[in-house]
DNA sequence: TTGAAAGCGCTACCAC
DNA sequence: GTGGTAGCGCTTTCAA
């Protein structure tokens, strides 16, 4: 009542948008560009079957009434979210922002929000799924950067009609963008034993309860198909594991070095576990690149800086690929499931040198 | 009417859910608990006024038939969203991922989600601002992290209802949390004039666009402060401006310190912008904290590493806050805008000493 | 404590 | 090319 009162009380429309609350509606455009809210809503979302002039007038009007559809009516009626559900273990994480960052530029640019959440452990992985799963409304695909799901979770949520892009890991049911992990370990590897090391410790990444399990393993296998390949066997003692933050990693690498039998190199999972066993060195006077030597993989922003060895991959370049992955993917056309993988390249700088003399 | 054939013919609503589509409604749980759409509203949502046997039947029955609210239904007709957009010039800058990432896990813990928005420019300001207005429902507030919004703007957001709080700027219409840039850019100056320098680079954030305006004018505010109260008139020369990028503070290092005029020290208003200019320094081979000191603004995770003197802002501690602020700001009681300034820190390493000769 | 029913604001179908 | 209108699935009075 008090909705029709007004309607019909107020005879200027462009007076009530200025004020509180922007009750606006499809209906006020409609009566004032004298149409019906079908073709107001045609018009203002470019649809065809509208006359040019026609909708020169519904968008001068909704401009000047200062009109904004309501997204939630929209979602319903039409069905869909034009947002993107991104899980990713650690926001704060180098690695995952640089890839939100891209991937939020790409989708943005192509009309989709970005739904952010920190999934670190299996219940909030679970809950992000149901959560994001198809007819809840709340995203139209879902991107699941280093949260692997297994096959079967994974077939599962796209049987339901679910849309998901992994980064990181590869399972078949879902479009990935992965590099080669097994290539990264054993190319970091490599680089050391060509410098003669021989006791090279493994810092190796938690898989922050069993989430991203196959970055670790991948690289770990790296490690030892390079060690194979020079007919040596790593000591198992050289392997510890930590989160991805340089603090736990430089309390790691002291484990490794504080011992008569230390390692005379290391290759950590990422730089920024890298940083930290850098700073473990610096903790006990050792100077990197003579008396120890340190490979990481990312490329993180700062490793140049600090002269850090590297195994690159090219961050912007995966989220790139995965934005079009997506855009693909929320086309009309349905096709199976594409698995991109990219390259990686080892980044020499100054952090590896021959083993010092103990 | 398929609809209706569908639902009449299921005998078994449990085979329905673990088929695809999941098209479990409310209706549905509403039948198979012989209850009303109302009650299993209420008793989904724990509101009162149901009784704990009837709660517990609805319960089970909405578990067992794997109901999901949809949600662009529930805020058309609630009218709220339980959604937060957060505006950041650059999703990948540490200081604003560090602050995404614990202002989601306050939210994400209140039962929010964060609706990422990159904003990197007036345009973009714009859009986010109207796109987050009252009432497209897109979202219950906003965060703006260092996406400044001048005093007109920012009353014309409140008086047409918006929520927002602000990180890194203050308005008299919105709540804000900042710190005091006078005191980091004076603070930073000061450890640099006592150690003797006389000849000391500023090196000066881009306003993006003129987004996030005051910072850097504070800190520089700072650094002609405590030059003044040394008594000192700093040489406008040794004033440049770029981005947050290391790259570019490179860049712009060199213009600095390619002269045979050069600083004996450089203030960087970030501590990325301060990565920079030690790498420019590393080209020049000048040892930091001795041919050249370097201060910088924020304490990142790697500044320890490379022995950076710094100050510190403690972004958790800011994103808690804002999240505390968000919430209360959620809340029932309307309340005027709460202004919060944190305390910052100078952290002393290695990258500051007396000036060398030159 | 519970249910009936009227919307929430928009989209999309179908008829014109 | 345009308009009428029946939903989209949920919440929320109001009455029982």
């Amino acid at each position: 009542m008090a909705d029709l009162g007004e309607a019909s009380l107020a005879g200027r429309p462009v007076a009530q948008a200025a004020g509180a609350g922007s009750p606006v509606r499809i209906g006020d455009v409609a009566r004032a560009a004298e149409v019906s809210t079908a073709t107001v809503s045609r018009a203002l979302r470019g649809l065809p079957h509208v006359a040019s002039a026609t909708r020169q007038r519904v968008l001068a009007v909704a401009a000047e009434l200062d009109y904004r559809p309501n997204l939630p009516a929209a979602r319903l009626a039409a069905g869909t979210t034009n947002t993107i559900a991104v899980a990713v273990p650690d926001p704060a994480a180098w690695f995952n922002a640089t890839m939100v960052g891209a991937l939020g530029r790409e989708m943005t640019a192509a009309g989709y929000d970005l739904l952010l959440s920190g999934v670190a452990n299996l219940d909030e992985r679970q809950r992000f799924i149901e959560l994001n799963g198809v007819r809840s409304g709340r995203s139209d695909a879902v991107v699941l950067i280093d949260v692997a799901l297994d096959e079967t979770a994974a077939e599962a949520f796209v049987a339901q009609g679910g849309r998901a892009v992994s980064v990181g890991f590869r399972t078949q049911a879902l479009s990935s963008v992965t590099v080669d992990n097994v290539a990264v370990g054993s190319d970091a590897t490599q680089i050391l034993l060509r410098h003669g090391h021989r006791r090279i410790g493994l810092l190796s990444l938690d898989s922050g309860d069993s989430l991203n399990f196959s970055i670790p393993a991948h690289r770990a296998q790296g490690y030892e198909q390079a060690h194979a390949e020079a007919r040596l066997t790593p000591d198992p003692a050289l392997r510890v594991s930590t989160s991805n933050s340089w603090a736990e990693a430089r309390r790691a690498a002291h484990v490794l070095l504080d011992t008569s039998e230390r390692p005379s190199a290391i290759f950590a999972m990422c730089d920024e576990q890298a940083f930290g066993v850098m700073l473990a060195a610096r903790d006990l006077d050792l100077c990197i690149g003579e008396d120890l030597s340190v490979v990481g993989v990312d490329d993180h922003d700062q490793s140049r800086l600090v002269g850090l060895t590297t195994v690159r991959q090219h961050v912007a370049r995966q989220g790139a690929v995965a934005a079009e992955l997506l855009l693909h993917m929320l086309g009309p056309s349905v096709e199976p499931p594409q698995h991109v993988q990219l390259d990686t390249e080892l980044i020499i700088r100054d952090s590896v040198g021959p083993p010092g003399v103990d």
